[in-house]
DNA sequence: GCAAGAAATTTCAAGCTTGAAATTAAAATT
DNA sequence: AATTTTAATTTCAAGCTTGAAATTTCTTGC
């Protein structure tokens, strides 16, 4: 294996580590203040970003996760009024999914907190270091 | 909110965007090419790294995950007779797992290809980009 | 128009994951 | 020495996640 590989790997590991423990944290912090998980608002957080609604495929493309799994997440977001499915009128495959007037207001009482939370966790960082990191991972996701 | 909340709140994202793909690329490559999924990849990956064994408490620090799940894959890679538990002389609470001659062979057989999708998904990362991302995450890192 | 293929969603089984409770054992206190 | 506290692990229910199969609908090429 190639030296390039090897401090790839490494840096790999240190990425996994970061986004772990930063989920960790947001997990406890949405646990103990809004009683919900990270999944219900991961979805929210996209469905509030695209206020007009998204697809469920574009729901999963955006999230990164399988379609099933949006279905699943979707559901007892429904069952619990957050959200709301609405078929489609010109395509009878598709579904849109958007947040209620509820679930609007409920994400954006977790949004601040969570937001400070990510603040917390990365403030040790300067202001050069956030940008070189925005970059290099912009670049990445091409 | 402070502006630099908000730039924090964006390199998150784009973090846990990068994380994402990059699993599921991972993944895909463990299930295709080696019939085995992340979660017991990684248990093997810190098992073949701590060749002497680690305890369950230790291996889930390791990992950042709970104990409770620890538990499942190990039992999981035991049953497939990858893993072994040993119950320690000296603390009759503790346990310690490690990788049987059988895992520690197939670890070594996944590993190569692992490290190598890991390059080919950063591959576009000059060196200094790596060097100044391996420093920002070791910094967040404590 | 119709059959074949492609696309969007759901369903399902199996595995993953968490957090809390239960169990067992060691350590500290009285 | 007995009691309390702390620690390590497992168990459990509920939820999360995947990938494949099934379903329904649209599109495409005949």
């Amino acid at each position: 294996m190639s030296e390039g590989s090897k401090r790839r790997l490494k840096m790999w590991i240190r990425l996994l580590g970061v986004t772990r423990a930063a989920e960790n944290e947001l997990r406890e912090y949405l646990r103990l203040k809004h009683e919900t998980t990270l999944p219900r608002f991961d979805v929210m957080a996209a469905l509030y970003r695209c206020r007009e609604g998204v697809t469920m495929s574009e729901l999963s493309r955006l999230l990164l996760v399988s379609n099933g799994n949006a279905t699943a997440v979707v559901d007892r977001l429904e069952r619990e009024g957050l959200v709301l499915r609405t078929p489609s009128e010109v395509d009878r495959r598709t579904v849109h999914v958007a947040l209620t007037a509820e679930g609007t207001k409920a994400f954006e009482t977790m949004a601040e907190g969570h937001e400070a939370e990510v603040a917390r966790h990365f403030s040790e960082l300067t202001d050069e270091e956030l940008d070189q990191m925005t970059t290099i991972l912009k670049r990445i996701g091409r």
